[in-house]
DNA sequence: CCTACCGGTTGCAACGTTGCATGCCACGTT
DNA sequence: AACGTGGCATGCAACGTTGCAACCGGTAGG
């Protein structure tokens, strides 16, 4: 065991709250005092024990995130940014994974642990807004991405409603007149996917085009490929899909140039995450890329702003966003 | 704040004691008392508070998983499964990215979290195994990873030499003859691309082949992207390209691809790790799979023992792997 | 000359929990 | 009747820290 208070006080002949106040830097030390102190902390090698930190003044230095999963790609890169980020508030992040399901969420919410963190980043999926207002009192909650929890809740989003628009447009400039839409995800509660086919919906219609949209199970590649199976194999005549998230959109490019269909010639895929490995997909993969470093600070700003101001009025953040166009949905006249 | 044993004690008409002694539900309590006090922590909606249990027990539920950067697809899925797994230990995972670097890795090892966790998980590239072993008094260390730290500490890996030799085989007898090697980190003190070196050169050796091997500054998408477009320039006419990671060969097949290049007709290309995105890129990428979930496993188990035998000999501990043959090192003469 | 104040330092108490030792009671044995 | 035993419950102390109030010597102001 390292070295406490009380064995540097009693080395340095001063009192506990002395080795205290030079350790925590801020109370008024006599600069010899001080120096004489820090010597014996170094000595020693003294660090100040968390635990009782954390039960004297009740705060943790810890930030829960809670994600359906972090092996995701796109909760993987924000979850590195956030870590990056949390530095700046001396908080350290720990990682809960729900896989989306709500059971798991509440639990989480609720437990233990939730009680132990200064806050928590959340990416709910399967709980409601409801569910997610109506919690015992514990640290604060952040949300990430759109919950309607009427108001309630602090949160931070791209605008999906937006995005999801100006990609489908886009779509539309290059010549795609038959746009498939996959990723809406029925049974779940989450309001994200809603939003971005919300967006699909409105410059379909500005357009007079026709929507097709093609539900998945849980926004992976293999839904992607497995929506794009069904899509060739109903033979839809699609000339673009717009997937919700970069995963489907790659898995459903992986089946399409597998069963020689041209991307972009034949067919234009597109995405939304701006995940790295769209960046480099064959071919690259045109996605929103929602500005992750934003979020992230977003995120952590606000759970610091909420923790100074207990009851101040719940905030709904909007964070940037950008169209990123790649080959994969270059106009097929331009190519021949 | 939420309700603590002395409330509940007060409340059900027992001593905190005896509270206590319901909540860790071992000791002995007569079935009608321990009903009475559940009924007045159900009602207080009663939470054990961590801190306390923390400082008092000197066990925080926490393990601390130091990797160069959680973004990476390898150590989000790995991170992954450790998290799925932490559960059954009760722990909880906390996250803390290097990037590599020596100094915030000494920091990490050597700073009061480290002090706060019962354990650390870590992956390092920068610290040398000297270093490693030479750490002051605080939570054990388990390595993911190859690291020869004199047998002095515990750690958990596949086997690279054996991998790589086996993945070059492959392509040797595919009918490659000129195998280029992308991933060295002579900056690096990290054995495990020099692991992988050696099983190309043993296997290379064996069929009587030259070695090529260029060296990368990190083993991202974009570097793997740089030494295949430095490969293609200097003309080396290559037909084989084994990457050391999923990522780098990622990137190399991007740029091949798109400088007109058939992969596996013209040219070959193999990855490390079997990250998801090899498996739906393409062409799909040839890989070597380690067992994550055995990784993961592994180090857990590694770490509890550990705890519960602090001065057992340290142990290294090898995890399977098997060779993924998928399209992207395909026979040419098998395809025309 | 007494008081007020200020910089520097200190002791006490408390945060919530659990290990340890002990106390109490009822019952069965000697 | 005295004694041991086993089941159950309790009080005390300690884990390491920091807020609070107080203290001390010295100087400035009334």
């Amino acid at each position: 065991m390292s070295a406490n208070l009380r064995q540097v006080a009693e080395r340095a002949g001063v009192s506990v709250r002395t080795v205290s106040n030079v350790v925590s830097g801020f109370a008024l030390v006599a600069p010899e005092t001080r120096e004489r102190v820090q010597r014996v902390i170094d000595e020693l090698g003294y660090r100040p024990n968390a635990a009782a930190r954390h039960l004297r003044g009740g705060r943790s230095g810890l930030v829960a995130l809670v994600l359906p999963e972090i092996a995701s790609p796109y909760f993987g890169e924000l979850a590195g940014h956030l870590a990056d980020r949390a530095e700046a508030y001396a908080w350290t992040l720990l990682v809960q994974q729900t896989g989306g399901d709500a059971d798991r969420e509440r639990e989480l919410l609720d437990g233990v642990r939730a009680q132990t963190v200064d806050g928590l980043i959340m990416s709910p999926w399967g709980l409601s807004p409801g569910d997610l207002t109506r919690r015992p009192d514990s640290a604060p909650l952040i949300l990430l991405g759109e919950q309607d929890a009427g108001g309630l809740l602090d949160h931070v989003a791209i605008d999906n409603v937006a995005a999801a628009a100006e990609l489908t447009r886009h779509l539309i400039e290059t010549g795609r007149r038959r746009i498939a839409a996959v990723g809406l995800q029925p049974h779940l509660v989450n309001g994200t996917a809603a939003r971005r086919a919300e967006g699909y919906r409105q410059a379909l219609a500005e357009a007079g085009l026709p929507p097709l949209e093609i539900p998945v199970d849980r926004l992976h590649r293999p839904d992607g490929a497995a929506a794009m199976t069904r899509l060739l194999d109903a033979n839809a005549e699609v000339d673009a899909v717009f997937c919700f998230s970069d995963q489907l959109a790659l898995g459903a490019l992986h089946v399409a140039v597998a069963r020689g269909l041209r991307v972009p010639t034949d067919l234009a895929v597109a995405g939304f995450d701006d995940i790295e490995d769209g960046r480099f997909a064959n071919p690259a993969l045109t996605t929103i890329a929602p500005d992750k470093p934003a979020i992230a600070d977003a995120a952590l700003k606000c759970l610091a702003d909420r923790l100074t101001h207990r009851d101040a009025a719940p905030r709904r953040l909007v964070v940037p966003h950008r169209l990123e166009i790649r080959a994969s949905t270059e106009t097929p006249s331009s190519i021949g």
